[in-house]
DNA sequence: AATGAATGAGGTTTCATTCAT
DNA sequence: TATGAATGAAACCTCATTCAT
C-alpha cells in the first residue's frame, strides 16, 4: 500500500548519511548512491542540497514530536535518550552544513525554539530548565559519540534527576 | 621580542576559521589565505591538513589547562564560560573533521579523556559529574552558538549549581 | 555516422598523449586538453586516471590482436612492425606508470602474457621464441624512438630470421 | 680513505631511487631523503635536477665500460646479465625522464651510440649485430620486471648464440 | 519522473626551485 | 657547504549544479 517513492528515499539517505559518515561525506552523489535512486533527482524534488537538508530538518522536526505528555521516570529518560538524543546528534551535523547555507540556519533556528517550547510542555519543566535539559541531552549525545564507554542512560537519568 | 613565525600563525588561522566560518570552509587554502601565508607551508609544517588540526588539538588542550585550581563560585563561571565553553565550540568542528581522519579522531578521543580528568581535579567534582558539567556545557555552547539570545552565563550558574 | 563521444576521445588522446609527450606529460588535464573534453569527465567515465589507462590497457590489447595467421615474411614483418613495435612503445609508457598504479601493474603482467601467447599462436613459434622476439621488438622500439637514424624494418626483418 | 661525500650520495641515491621506484616517484626531495643529504644541495652540486640525472647518466655509461675484451661464452652471459641489463633498466627509466628534460635527451642519444660501438668492440661484432643484441636485451630487461617468472640467462644465452 | 553527460570551481597535495642564513 | 623556509604552478580528484534527452 505505502509507495516508497525517490523522494522519501532521498530523505532517508540523507538522514543516514549525516547519522553515520558525517556532514563532510554527506554529498549529493553519496546520498542518491545510499538511496538508490539518480543524483539529478535531488534537484528534481528539492531544488538543491540545502533544499534536501531544510526538509529533512522540518521532516526530523516533526516525526520527533511526541504525541502525548510523557508521564513516569522511565518513559522520560526512554524519551531523552530515544528522542532528543538523536535530533541533537543531527543537529550538529545539520548545524555543520549550515554554516554555507543561509536558509538552512534560519530553519534550524525556528526548530530549536520549538524544540525547547515543545519539551516545557510535555516535561512540564520551565524555559531555563528546559535549555539546560536539552543542552546536557546535546553535549551527552556529543561525547557520547567519540567516547563509547559512556554510560549514557545512567547520565541521563542523572541530569533529569538534577533538574527536576 | 616574540617571533610570530608562519607555523604559528597557521595555527591560529586554522582556529579563526574554524571558529568563525565552521569545519566545512576551514579548507588548506582558507586557512592559508587567513594566515598570511602561503598554503604549501600547511605541508611544510604539518605534513597534511589532519595534521595541522592534529597539532592545533593538542595545542589546544595544554594551552587551556589552569596551573591551579579555581576556588569561588565566580571563578569557576568564569572558567566555564571562557574555557570549557571555547573548548566545547572547537571541539564540535574538530569533530566534524575527524569523520574522515582517523588519528584526529583517536587524538579527539584521548583528549576528551583528559579533559574530563582535569576538570575533576580543578573543580573537585567525581567523574560522573564532570561528564554531565562538560557535556551540559559543551551542549549550551553548541545552542548558544545557534540561539543568540540565550543568557550563556546565568545558564553555566545554574548548571553548576545543579552539580555541586 | 559513427558518433565519437567523449570516452573514447579521451581513450584516444591518452595513447597520443603517452606516445608523444611521454608519461610525464599524460597529466589528466593534458590528455582532456588533447582531447577537446572537460577534464572532470575522465573520472566520470573511468572514476580515476588509473582506471584510464587500464581500460586503455585493455582496449590496446584487443585491438592489436590479428584475426587470423599471417603468413609470408613480409606480412610477418609488417605485422613486427606495426602491432608489436607500436604496442611495444605503449608498454614503456604504461609500465613507467604502473609503479604508482598497482592495478594497472597487474593488467599488465596479464597482458604480457597473453601477448606471448598470442605471438606463439600467430607465428608458429614455441614460448622461448616468443619471449626473445617479443623482447627485442620491445628494445628496438625503445632504441628507435632514442635513435631516429635506425632502420628499423631491416633490424627487425634480421631479428626474425635469426629466430627462425 | 674514500670520503664519500653530499655529492657521490646523491648520484647513488637518484640511481636507486630510479630503478626501484621508477622515474615518477624520482623527486628531489625523495632522491635527497635516500641519500640522507639535504634536498637544496641538488641544485648546489648540479643546478637543476636535470643536472642530477645528466651526471647520472654519464657516471653510469662510464662505469659500466669494461676495461678488457671479454671471452668465453659465460664471461659474455655475464656480462650481459650485470652490465647490459642493469644499464637498459637505468636506460628506461632516465628515458622516461628526458621528454621533460631536452639536455638530457641528448645526452642519452650520444650514451646509445657509444655503447653499441662500445659493446661492437668488446663482443666482436658488427654494428647491425651490436643493435638487436643490445635492444634484446634491453628488451629482456623490460619484460623480467614486469614478468618476475622469467629465465633471464637462458633467454640471453639464446640471444647470445643466435647472434653469433 | 528520471537519466547521466557535462561543466567549472575548488579541494588536498606534490613538486622543482629559490633564497636568506 | 649546508639548511630549511618559502613560493607558485600543477598534479589528481570531488563536488554541486545544469541540462538535453
Amino acid at each position: 500500500m505505502k509507495k516508497v517513492d525517490a523522494k522519501d528515499k532521498l530523505l532517508e539517505a540523507a538522514e543516514r548519511c549525516l547519522m553515520e559518515k558525517g556532514s563532510h561525506a554527506a554529498s549529493v552523489k553519496a546520498i542518491a548512491a545510499m538511496a538508490d535512486v539518480n543524483h539529478g533527482l535531488v534537484h528534481h524534488y528539492f531544488g538543491s542540497k540545502e533544499g534536501l537538508f531544510i526538509e529533512l530538518a522540518k521532516e526530523h522536526l516533526k516525526i520527533t514530536t511526541p504525541l502525548k505528555t510523557v508521564a513516569t521516570e522511565n518513559e522520560v529518560i526512554d524519551f531523552l535518550e530515544e528522542t532528543v538524543f538523536f535530533y541533537s546528534r543531527m543537529m550538529v551535523e545539520l548545524r555543520a552544513l549550515s554554516y554555507q547555507m543561509p536558509e538552512l540556519n534560519n530553519v534550524l533556528i525556528n526548530i530549536l525554539k520549538e524544540r525547547r517550547k515543545n519539551l516545557q510542555e510535555i516535561l512540564n519543566i520551565d524555559d531555563e530548565q528546559a535549555v539546560i535539559l536539552i543542552s546536557s541531552v546535546a553535549g551527552l549525545a556529543f561525547q557520547a559519540g567519540l567516547d563509547t564507554s559512556m554510560k549514557l542512560k545512567d547520565a541521563l537519568r542523572k541530569v533529569f534527576n538534577l533538574i527536576n
